[in-house]
DNA sequence: ATAAAATCGGTACACCCGTACCACTTTCAC
DNA sequence: GTGAAAGTGGTACGGGTGTACCGATTTTAT
């Protein structure tokens, strides 16, 4: 079970651990999240970590899920701005290690059914966006297609550190194919 | 540097411990592939594995290699018995733990440059599997398109376990948009 | 036959891990 | 104020890890 403190310095604490534990995810990737690398990063007694989270699922669980809330939330934003055809800009411009862990966690979801249920917010998240941007229901198909690939062309970025050259074309292409024809949306503001 | 033997026994026994590594892997996942698990599994002291493989990433490494090509040339035989509309089938027939080891390799390329070549190579292959039954280059956004929708509807279904009811509806609709009229290939045989 | 090289396997080392424990201090409710 | 609850932090335990070491054994080359 997860505790929830009820006084100030806890919450901030707690929020200390987590944060200290999706610095290292990021940078050393699943191995480096242990209890006393965490507990040191934020500057705490190895104890704290094992106070505030029952275990050390748990505080990865949360982890992700901080993780996931965040990255939705930035390109919803992005997209709103500068639309659609310009997220692969925002793939190339992010944090490359931190998407690597982000990655990392939501395959370890497959082996892990609590991490699995937060596997599946975050791509709903990324279906929603492109849906609502699009002015099309969740369930349509062109929808699900561009997301495919839009997912596909980040991993591939993100892992094997590919150019993405061809990303522009691709997604280009892609929109134009699937999207009705009354679609501003999709396109960045003038 | 990675120990090649000479005699008989020591390459089968080289060759047990891989499989073995890739057993593992399939099964625990990252972190069950130990020295000692893998030379238990093998029926093996443990010092068969510093002597056979000069690291544990090493060892890691070859795995990833053999369960790369393994899978390739399983999808290849697949797809050109069945046609590419029939690849959600041969997703869902198979063994999960298995894909679900083998992209986990894959994310962890992301940090691993000997990983990474071999990442490219699994992409590679697979687009080029793709463009063979398609008739069609490589390079064609088209095959790209394409393949970047089954990658995700694959790792779609590994980790989250989400039901393939619409990969064959999405397939469908891709392979009709982009697929030029004469494909006889992308069809099953009659 | 014999020396060199390859292979084998048992053991040991140093390290890091998750987590439990517990005495201590602070905060809160009344 | 006082007792209960929450928070704190130092330490310890049991276990698993990668890998090095080294004498014994087998294979190969000559």
């Amino acid at each position: 079970m997860t505790t929830h403190p009820t006084q100030d310095r806890a919450r901030r604490r707690r929020a200390a651990l987590l944060t200290a534990a999706v610095d290292l995810l990021t940078q050393g990737g699943f191995a480096a999240v242990t209890h006393r690398a965490v507990a040191h990063h934020a500057h705490l007694p190895l104890a704290a970590t094992t106070y505030y989270f029952t275990s050390r699922d748990h505080l990865l669980a949360e982890a992700f899920a901080q993780l996931v809330d965040t990255e939705l939330t930035t390109t919803r934003h992005w997209i709103t701005h500068h639309g659609l055809t310009a997220l692969p800009d925002q793939i190339a411009a992010a944090d490359r290690t931190r998407q690597l862990g982000l990655w990392e966690l939501y395959v370890h979801a497959g082996r892990d059914p609590a991490l699995q249920a937060i596997a599946r917010r975050w791509t709903d998240g990324c279906v929603r966006i492109i849906a609502d941007t699009l002015n099309l229901p969740e369930t349509d198909t062109r929808v699900r297609l561009l997301y495919t690939t839009l997912s596909t062309l980040w991993l591939e970025h993100v892992v094997e550190q590919r150019p993405l050259d061809d990303a522009h074309t691709l997604l280009a292409h892609a929109i134009a194919t699937y999207t009705p024809t009354t679609t501003e949306n999709a396109l960045p503001p003038p």
